[in-house]
DNA sequence: CGTTGAACCTGTTTGC
DNA sequence: TGCAAACAGGTTCAAC
């Protein structure tokens, strides 16, 4: 579930409802999404949450140093980095509250409440980590969509000759954007989700820009996307799911041009595209000697 | 470098 | 109705 808009939504929940507050002990269920759940019990019980931000789709709970002061050898103090995979949650809950089924963390406040990590699948990550290796680990992932100028966005898709949507989604390159807002802003900027990065015009790369930057704004405002079953901090759902032009929406009609959507599988991923308004890239000479020289499929496909 | 497919895990939806 | 297959917003790794 949890792209940028939905982790931005959830950063802003728990920074008002539990920065400030102190972690009095904590209880932990599975741990095989932890990196070292060991380091995660021994340092977080007497840290107080000094804030809650957005990396990417993660989330960072900045930590005041340990009672020793030692916390950090350099700026990024201490942190717990969260990310909520396709079903993590994070929720702020009354002790009184019956846990939800799969709650994998539970982490008991100064004001009496709880703040419980919920994932069925386990697809998400909880690490603790401080100064040089939370820099290090913070350095892995590429501009922030929102922050990055014009001139650094189309740099780092023209660089590359992978298909622009592979480019989207690869947090080294851009952070925090997923399937959904991938494919609806390249439909926004009626970009084929396989043109190679390399291969946008200036043109292109600035209206990829603009409508990537309007669509997650938009969808912030809106809480985020709720497909499923995302909720935010505060137990609510999103409404930018309504908004979406193309995501989902295979076999229904383009709002552009009225034909109908496709789906297709582009870079490992369902992607949605209207074929009229996203002209597909011209094929390379090398991939079209391919496809002929591999003409009798049957023959192929037999093939142990 | 870039692409593909599999793997991680559970729940829900789809299709026969 | 029932059961199995397909699919899900993410990331990583091996193999080509």
């Amino acid at each position: 579930m949890p792209e940028l808009p939905e982790v931005e939504t959830v950063a802003r929940g728990l920074q008002a409802a539990i920065a400030g507050r102190r972690i009095v002990s904590i209880s932990l269920g599975k741990t095989d999404f932890m990196d070292d759940p060991a380091a995660i019990e021994r340092e977080l019980p007497g840290r107080s949450i000094v804030a809650v931000e957005r990396y990417g789709k993660f989330l960072l709970m900045r930590l005041s140093s340990d009672a020793n002061g030692a916390s950090a050898s350099h700026g990024e103090g201490s942190a717990l980095l969260v990310h909520l995979g396709m079903t993590g949650m994070l929720l702020p809950q009354a002790t009184s509250e019956p846990a939800k089924k799969h709650t994998h963390v539970v982490m008991l406040l100064d004001d009496g409440r709880e703040l419980r990590y919920v994932d069925p699948r386990r697809f998400g990550r909880m690490a603790y980590l401080a100064g040089d290796v939370l820099q290090k680990e913070l350095q892995r992932f590429g501009a922030d969509p929102l922050a990055a100028g014009l001139d650094d966005f189309a740099k780092r898709i023209q660089a590359r000759r992978a298909r622009i949507k592979a480019l989207l989604l690869d947090q080294s390159v851009i952070r925090g954007v997923g399937n959904i807002y991938a494919d609806e802003s390249l439909w926004k900027a009626k970009l084929h989700p396989a043109q190679l990065g390399a291969r946008l015009t200036n043109e292109q790369a600035s209206k990829l820009y603009r409508a990537l930057q309007e669509i997650l704004r938009k969808a912030i405002a809106l809480r985020g996307s709720s497909i499923s079953d995302f909720l935010d901090a505060e137990g609510v759902p999103g409404e930018y799911q309504r908004h979406h032009r193309v995501y989902g929406r295979e076999g229904e009609r383009c709002f552009r041009c009225k034909s109908f959507i496709r789906r297709a599988i582009v870079a490992g991923r369902s992607s949605y595209y209207c074929s009229i308004c996203q002209k597909a890239p011209r094929r390379s000479r090398a991939a079209r000697a391919k496809t002929k020289a591999r003409k009798p499929a049957a023959s192929r496909k037999n093939k142990v």
